[in-house]
DNA sequence: GTAAAAAGATTGGTTTTTCCTATCCAACGG
DNA sequence: CCGTTGGATAGGAAAAACCAATCTTTTTAC
């Protein structure tokens, strides 16, 4: 049994509103009888009659009448497959699956996805979270099809966009010596406590080596899982750390709570960036949206990132 | 520029389930080469790439994932054609045009509908009136796919299947001396007045034949273009007529009213049927419709009209 | 009533599409 | 480093789609 296919419904939408194959068949540009041949051969895998022939037009059989409707839907379907990336060279649309940085993402995101709902509303961001680590696999296992991350990715089959580099910021205790002050030297830290994220984070690399270039200790007792986890231990004595920027700045009020933000001299940094596999070639839309979130920073976090 | 298939379609569906080229075409029944050659056709009329091809499975691109649940969607559409026709040698489904003569319709299809409401939830009936000279025309121009009305049919490209024989009572004023009678010869009605529907409608004739049987006189100045309109103008005292069981058991109650119904002897009788074009050849769904509305009758007008 | 015109069905042969087998090439695993 | 795996490519055969020409029947015109 042969199956049905799209040219005979095609055909067949066209001859239900002419009601007459020559006119029908002039229509779609063919000859009268390959038209012919491919109504019959749809009555026959249908297994019904769909028209009464008439040399005075045709009548619909009620089959043909619930097939030209049936149809009619699946060609307008048909035709949204055209559109699907049709135009997407000039504007988002779909969805996007994101992994993002549990370091990086809830500070930043949120405001990301307030302007772009209104400006793209069409694109839909389907954002997991997870360690850098699992986010790298995971992308390249196709769960993701960008990720929100620390750069360098020391990867050749990961391309990436730079999207903006954050100061770290030191967060020490309310009541520790250093608090308060304007500013802080690495020699400053010699001797103090450190502590950070668990090492499948950059920021604890970066720990790592400002402890060895200060001679401060690092904590190998704690490894925090959150920023927010992290900030906790600083207020209550632990040690110190860094912070980044556009955290510090959203969850650490200037003057309240337990910790104390200092900057550090000369600045310590982090950069950004959105990062996809190299396989999937570099789509117009992921530089687009990169584009996008730096304008995001640009307007919000003006003084606290830097692009 | 070529056009999308549903086979790619359906091919492009198992694959984004499989995500292995192997396994889709193995599971299609067709060689990985056409699998490939097919998908990328559909890629190529697209115009963007559906999948990243690795060796460890695939990836689909976000055009792809949305390409795949449009597909799935279309697809299952297709199925529903399939469908459309299949199992209704068995049961009825879908829409069918009736036309109704308003002097039958009215008093029968109330209660056709609601039983067949249950019997067929799938069957839908658009029903429209008109006067059976329209009806008959409306039906060749394929307006209908079939019409109630009276028998016979004088034509050659309708077929029909008897549904009922229907008695026509003579209906008088209450006042007049016949009322009341148990019943009525056709010479009582020497010298009266009788009074019809226009002459598109059978009754019409079925009266004119009576009169010139009876000698009674035909009143020529007045038309019911409505069994209704026909009562009142009996009940007004312009003369009588016949009504058909089916109305007069449904509008007229005996003893109430200002007309009284009187049965001929020998009896009058008119006869109903469903009709189609020849031309639709006969489907079986007519001959189960017609056999429904036989047990409708059977049921709810026993005594009032005969199969 | 007859002839011309119109409209769908049929036929024969050509072009296009689809498919398969065989082969190739890159990535991965041991 | 070599064998295995999995998708891409090439060539030729089978199937499908198409058109021009023709046939048959209905409709229209005179």
């Amino acid at each position: 049994m042969t199956a049905i296919t799209l040219r005979q419904l095609r055909y067949f939408s066209v001859l239900s509103k002419s009601l007459q194959y020559r006119n029908a068949a002039r229509q779609l540009g063919i000859s009268q009888p390959s038209l012919s041949l491919q109504i019959n051969a749809l009555e026959e895998t249908l297994g019904t009659r769909l028209a009464e022939r008439r040399r005075s037009g045709l009548i619909l059989t009620p089959e043909g009448r619930e097939v030209a409707a049936q149809a009619e839907k699946i060609l307008q379907d048909v035709e949204k497959l055209y559109r699907i990336s049709g135009p997407s060279e000039n504007r988002l649309t779909g969805t996007l699956h994101l992994g993002s940085s549990p370091t990086i993402g809830p500070y930043l995101l949120p405001r990301v996805l307030r302007q772009l709902h209104t400006a793209y509303p069409d694109l839909k961001l389907v954002i997991r979270d997870g360690t850098p680590r699992e986010m790298t696999e995971d992308l390249l296992a196709g769960k993701h099809d960008l990720v929100l991350t620390q750069l360098p990715i020391a990867r050749d089959d990961v391309s990436h966009k730079f999207l903006f580099r954050e100061p770290l910021y030191l967060a020490v205790p309310r009541e520790h010596r250093l608090a308060g002050r304007d500013h802080v030297k690495k020699m400053d830290l010699a001797g103090e406590n450190l502590i950070s994220l668990n090492s499948s984070y950059m920021l604890s690399r970066q720990v790592s080596e400002l402890c060895a270039a200060s001679g401060a200790r690092l904590r190998d007792d704690f490894e925090g899982t959150s920023l927010d986890a992290l900030r906790q231990m600083v207020s209550l004595g632990m040690g110190m750390t860094l912070l980044p920027a556009l955290y510090a700045g959203s969850e650490v009020k200037p003057g309240e709570g337990d910790v104390a933000i200092t900057q550090m001299k000369p600045g310590l940094y982090r950069q950004a960036g959105l990062a996809w596999r190299r396989s999937s070639g570099t789509p117009a839309s992921f530089l687009k949206l990169a584009e996008f979130i730096r304008g995001v920073i640009a307007k919000e976090f003006a003084g606290k990132a830097f692009l």
